[in-house]
DNA sequence: TTTCCTTACGCCTATCGTAAGCATA
DNA sequence: TATGCTTACGATAGGCGTAAGGAAA
């Protein structure tokens, strides 16, 4: 069975006259009785009726016309779809993120791709900072969302999204006097710190600063996510230095305050692997993501 | 693109090896290569990314695959649905039938059908007798059941049932005391018969078997149809005559007697073009029906 | 006699298989 | 150096068009 031999067939089954439907095909008559008696004979089944005056469908004929439709239409979606597979317009992508990066920034993208690219289908794989690296490098994820981006040779990013860091205190906190908290208010303070293993970017980036800036807070505790180091602010355990986005939590009994300190920021990167082969990746890098020269 | 093509394709898909594939194939690998190569070509896309070493789907490549075992799956079922459409084992027909047929024969057909040709669909239409048999010689209707045959060249019949003719009677008639009621014994009785335009079988068959046996009723009333005779007898207007499967409408305060009379019996009849050209009717009538010879 | 589907026949395109080319580990 | 995909080339098979055949109104 041919495609050519199903086209003929659609066409002979509608006009229900071989000259015409000869006509429709660009070719002669001839060939199109011939190409007609294959594909009965190869279905084993008379698909016309006819005689030199009438033609009309058998009852099998009539069944495989929805069939040969059908067919010929799959063939052409197929197709098409192959070719926006390839240039990625359709097909399907990964995307890991953690828990600070769902409140703002993988919503917005994710709204952004429903728009520029509703035809790929986007998997989105919560989990906690380390384990992202490693499936991404394993290839279980085509591009992630991170603070920490993984040493590995092969990877590519792009600074996503630079936020301020602020401090996080409770409403009768003699600091909420402050518009602009400066560091050196924090010097011996109750403070709550990330800890170093769940979010050691924060860690690292926070105990920096305060190094820097000749600083020693008093670290009360350590917590590993930003909704728990909250908790304990509201506690009256301590202050906190958490990303704006924390804001998105909205916790009762928790406000913030922007630092008085230069660069105390903290940046969320989109990381994938340079080599990959997806082109939906390619063109969520590009036309979602923004990424200049996303090639892989 | 060719089904030989996608056939090819989905082979170097399965084996991710051009080697191996061709074997599966029963052909070497240049020409397979080519075919592959001209899929790619009349698509507009790569669908493995190749080099003397490795075979692997690109994106595009793993997409297509789906489609094309799909387009090969459906054509090989549209080619066996043809084939068992010509053989009468699929498709559909329509039956129509009146009041009375679908009591007892109609479901016995239909449950018989389901078992022998569970992929013929059954369309099933009841209406008054005349109807039927302009129904089915403007081919609206593939067969029905009647009692009256319709008059005109070029339909098939074939005797289906047989059923007796009974007395119809209250529990507390004079009547009543008869194992078989001759049919004497109605002479002056008042009697319900049914009328010559909506049941002229009947009509025609009880007035006949009464000239017959030189009995003349006192007609007391005509009726349409069975349940509309059985209402007033029950309403102690009468006795009347009706075909055993009256039975099966189980109406309350009514009973029935045999008649002792001889050859005194409704006969059923299944009624088809000659010229049909279903041959799910042709299945059913042999398989179903168990009409002999039921050749179009 | 006309219409129109089918059969017959020659030409051409396309596929296959064999043989050689060439890149990779 | 061996494996394995690709290119080159000649033989064959299949499709198309022209021309003739044949059945039905």
């Amino acid at each position: 069975m041919e495609f050519r031999q199903l086209a003929c067939f659609v066409a002979v089954a509608e006009e229900l006259h071989f000259g015409r439907a000869a006509d429709r095909l660009c070719m002669t008559q001839p060939p199109l009785s011939r190409q007609i008696q294959l594909l009965e004979h190869t279905l084993g089944v008379s698909l016309f009726d006819r005689n030199s005056r009438h033609v009309h469908l058998t009852a099998a004929g009539r069944r495989f016309l929805q069939d040969a439709r059908q067919l010929l239409a799959h063939a052409e979606r197929a197709a098409q779809m192959a070719r926006r597979t390839s240039e990625g317009e359709a097909g399907s992508m990964s995307l890991g993120f953690t828990a600070v990066g769902a409140y703002r920034l993988m919503p917005a993208l994710l709204v952004r791709a429903r728009e520029v690219l509703p035809d790929v289908d986007i998997q989105l794989r919560e989990m906690v900072s380390a384990g992202l690296g490693d499936l991404l490098i394993a290839g279980e994820l085509d591009t992630i969302l991170t603070r920490q981006l993984p040493r590995t040779p092969g990877l590519q990013h792009h600074l996503i999204e630079r936020e301020p860091l602020v401090l996080a205190l409770t409403p009768n906190s003699p600091l909420a006097h402050y518009d602009a908290v400066p560091l050196s208010a924090l010097h011996r303070q109750p403070f709550l710190l990330y800890g170093p293993n769940e979010s050691r970017y924060f860690y690292e980036r926070i105990l920096g600063a305060f190094g820097l800036a000749d600083v020693t807070p008093q670290i009360v505790q350590l917590a590993g996510q930003t909704h728990t180091l909250l908790a304990l602010v509201r506690a009256g355990l301590g202050v906190g230095i958490v990303p704006d986005s924390a804001r998105e939590l909205r916790l009762e009994g928790v406000i913030f305050r922007p630092l008085a300190q230069e660069n105390m920021h903290a940046d969320i990167y989109l990381a994938w692997r340079s080599q990959h082969d997806n082109p939906a990746l390619t063109a969520f890098l590009t036309r979602v993501a923004n990424v200049p020269q996303a090639a892989a």
